[in-house]
DNA sequence: CAAGTTATTCAACACGGCATGAATTCTGTG
DNA sequence: CACAGAATTCATGCCGTGTTGAATAACTTG
């Protein structure tokens, strides 16, 4: 109890033995704490513990805070086209259908962190909500829609972001129970005619 | 130029002759600026700075940072009772456009602020995330879906909240044109059905 | 008008943030 | 195997944060 085990040994100086991959570690202890408290409360230091690794490293493998944030968050973990064409394959009456089955399976897995870590980080990174709007209305919601709508493209990309934001807020960063827990099933069940309304149904 | 207009001197010491009301001036500027940086990111500094007094004063008054937020942004403007009981008034399915309508409009005057407030500070403060479920789900939809949804009254009303919150992320915080300048039928006419749908309507 | 109370400012503290440069250890190449 | 270069840690610098206590000025009460 009094000296602890071995285990926080004082680490050694110099290079280390073996092909660690400092960089990588890095970008997922960064991911995680991102994830958890926003640019401005993810300190260089928490980063660099949970990697297991000096606070220095962040400045020399990405040149700071602001570049391991963009390595780690700005930068989409998958093309956006991909998604596009996948979710575009199909009948149109099923497209909110397949949008929200996408999104959720793709945020439930991997991606959902990201989403979370630029909510949490608009009040203190200028470019979080640019790469929200970006991600969502820009890459996505923009080329699926002027397939697909009648007319307003524009205010449709607008409100079928408005009801994916909301659930990622609600399933993700808010995490309201029961939606929180809901699985895709249900998810899409309610949520489907909403986006396939805004999409190609009446909306004035 | 080299000495500036008399413009900024520095204030003199001790009591403010006249009856100032630096409670009220603080509260003010700390509105102002919890909305545009959020908990973390606005500096009592700052906040003293906009109502031209001196940063102790924060917590002269509110007891420190922590106080203050509570006062200017936890504390609702208006009471949920009341907003509840405007609602529920008239016919049962046009229950989502008095919703949208009440939220826009309260929204687009004064507590749209609280809520990119709260949004901004989700990161930062443990009871932002607590403040806006509980206005929105404890105070005002478990309310109002109890006396009218057929069942699952929990999961109606987080996928409420979720088109509601994600109406504000896309209107106030993020500002995603065209629908953060839509005016309040706009709004009304594309959002009331997807709300009425997830009240009364078949949702699986 | 004297005394006490409240409001206000100033200076300073203690803390924690990110970034930097020197010192140290490993890897790779000839 | 020597040596250049890359990777890693440590110590430190500098800045901005919230908070505190003393000093000063105005208001309030007798």
């Amino acid at each position: 109890m009094t000296k602890g085990a071995k285990q926080d040994a004082p680490r050694r100086r110099g290079r280390r033995p073996g092909g660690t991959d400092t960089r990588a570690a890095l970008l997922a202890a960064a991911r995680e704490i991102f994830v958890e408290q926003g640019y401005d409360g993810a300190t260089v230091r928490a980063i660099a513990a949970r990697a297991q690794v000096d606070a220095a490293m962040v400045n020399h493998w990405f040149g700071g805070k602001e570049g391991l944030f963009a390595e780690a968050v700005l930068k989409l973990p998958f093309n956006p086209q991909d998604v596009v064409e996948r979710v575009l394959v199909g009948d149109v009456d099923q497209l909110g259908e397949r949008i929200v089955r996408t999104f959720v399976t793709i945020w439930d897995n991997s991606a959902g962190g990201m989403f979370t870590a630029l909510v949490r980080s608009i009040a203190g990174h200028e470019q979080a909500s640019n790469a929200l709007r970006d991600f969502l209305i820009k890459h996505i919601m923009a080329r699926i829609i002027a397939k697909v709508a009648p007319d307003r493209h524009e205010f449709r990309a607008t409100l079928v972001a408005s009801q994916l934001v909301g659930m990622g807020m609600v399933r993700y960063v808010a995490r309201f129970e029961p939606l929180a827990s809901a699985d895709a099933d249900t998810m899409v069940a309610a949520v489907a005619p909403t986006l396939q309304r805004y999409i190609t149904g009446t909306i004035s």
